[in-house]
DNA sequence: CCTCCACTGGAAACCTAGGCTC
DNA sequence: GAGCCTAGGTTTCCAGTGGAGG
């Protein structure tokens, strides 16, 4: 297994062979090892940081923190559904509330275990239970395995072990809406099949408040046995929360009011998501120390706004699989507007000038909406009267950035 | 009000990689 | 090691459809 090296940011620039590079070397290393960064702790800006005291949400805590109480006496709490719009506090209450369970369990030196799932990274069945299984110590072939077989053998191990387990099963939505929702059912079947006692019980985390319109009634009784819903938070809010962050970590006075107030009503115009918030935060901070400046202004912050953006499309648009780069370059050497007929013939002829298949009109019609979901392209379904009946496809993310990413695969760059 | 285009999107069949059983 | 099984991706097939132009 190789390493991979990820370089975060802006390239450094005239660095070669040669005694010059040294020089280039020694003033970023130089730079870095002051002691004046205007950083204290950066990573109270880290999007999985959890914060002592989060700020707002004290009912919602309290709320999970009664819920899941049972588990001190070992009894099995409900299964709980989170939820609420990105960024109003669903991972970070849980995570919090777990971490502050997890203390007394190891007091009470209790067999309860915490596992913590996200459907979007784990975005099959078999990949959540794989990465069920790995946290558990229990490994899951990569394929070949049933559902049932593969549930049936962490379900195994709890039981000769007398585990405990709650799972907080992060954007629960994805993988429901891409499949069925088997393994919810599995998993909340489990407590049949578990005798003696032990229990799993699951903290279901959704972005999409709909979500619940999926699930087939025997999951969903059973899953949201209790809810909690966050609100989005206002702009005050978001202040208040930024300048809590900001004395965590940025040396007083650094981060300006003006910047502070920009970042927080940025993000309050996005449905008042305080993740935004603090990326936007950390982003400008990045900027301002790069650029040896010793505060971080509105600008910094409306920059950062952008290469959030381009940074996002950028590693998205990377890591997607062959042929759905295969159509974004396609889509890029078309006009800005296209339908789904003339972009298929468009790929279809880059996939065989590379030596590939390409894949059919009717998958290529599946991926174009998978794309759109990303949030990639905008592929709304338009009818043309006499003309047909098509999908309007165009970009929805910077041009440079989506190219960025593509000449960064060896074979779509040939072509590009 | 009807037609008919250029697809959409559901359903089922098929393919592949890999584990399991004997 | 043959034969069987499954999940997930892809192909095949096709009925269904919104609305501009007649």
């Amino acid at each position: 297994m190789g390493i991979i090296m990820e370089f975060e940011g802006a390239p450094v620039e005239g660095v070669g062979e040669g005694g010059a590079a040294g020089d280039v070397l020694d003033k970023i290393f130089n730079n870095i090892m002051k002691s004046n960064s205007i950083f204290t702790n950066r990573d109270a800006l880290r999007n999985d940081y959890i914060p002592d005291r989060i700020l707002f949400r004290d009912d919602e805590i309290a709320q999970l923190g009664q819920m899941l109480a049972p588990i001190l006496r070992g009894n099995k709490p409900s299964n709980i559904f989170l939820y609420g719009k990105t960024g109003t506090g669903k991972t970070v209450v849980a995570k919090y509330v777990m971490r502050k369970l997890s203390e007394r369990i190891s007091q009470l030196k209790l067999n309860t275990k915490f596992i913590y799932v996200n459907a979007r990274l784990a975005s099959t069945q078999y990949k959540v239970l794989v990465e069920l299984g790995s946290q558990l110590d229990i490994s899951i072939p990569f394929t070949g395995l049933s559902l049932s077989e593969a549930s049936s053998r962490i379900f195994d191990k709890l039981r000769r072990d007398g585990v405990n387990v709650v799972l907080i099963f992060d954007e629960i939505d994805y993988i429901v809406k891409n499949y069925d929702d088997n393994i919810l059912y599995e998993l909340t079947r489990a407590n049949n099949e578990l005798l003696g006692g032990n229990f799993v019980s699951i903290v279901g985390i959704s972005n999409d408040l709909k979500f619940k319109e999926y699930l087939d009634p025997r999951v969903l009784s059973s899953l949201s046995e209790e809810e909690i819903v966050f609100p989005p938070y206002t702009v005050d809010e978001l202040e208040a929360i930024l300048r809590d962050r900001v004395k965590l970590a940025f040396r007083p006075g650094v981060v300006s009011e003006a910047a502070l107030k920009l970042c927080a009503s940025l993000a309050a115009a996005e449905h008042g998501d305080a993740r935004r918030a603090v990326d936007l935060l950390r982003v400008a901070g990045e900027l301002a120390e790069r650029e040896g400046s010793e505060e971080v202004s509105p600008d910094h912050v409306t920059r950062a706004s952008k290469s959030i953006e381009r940074d996002r499309t950028y590693e998205v648009v990377r890591s997607l699989p062959l042929h759905a780069k295969l159509i974004l370059a396609a889509a890029l050497s078309a006009p800005d507007e296209t339908n789904t007929g003339r972009l298929y013939s468009n790929y279809a002829l880059m996939a065989k000038r590379l030596g590939i298949e390409p894949l059919t009109q009717r998958r290529i019609s599946g991926i174009l909406s998978e794309l759109d979901v990303l949030g990639i392209i905008n592929a709304p379904v338009v009818s043309s009267g006499r003309f047909g009946r098509s999908k309007r496809i165009r970009l929805a993310v910077p041009r440079d950035a989506v190219a960025r990413a593509l000449r960064e695969d060896e074979l779509i760059s040939s072509i590009l």
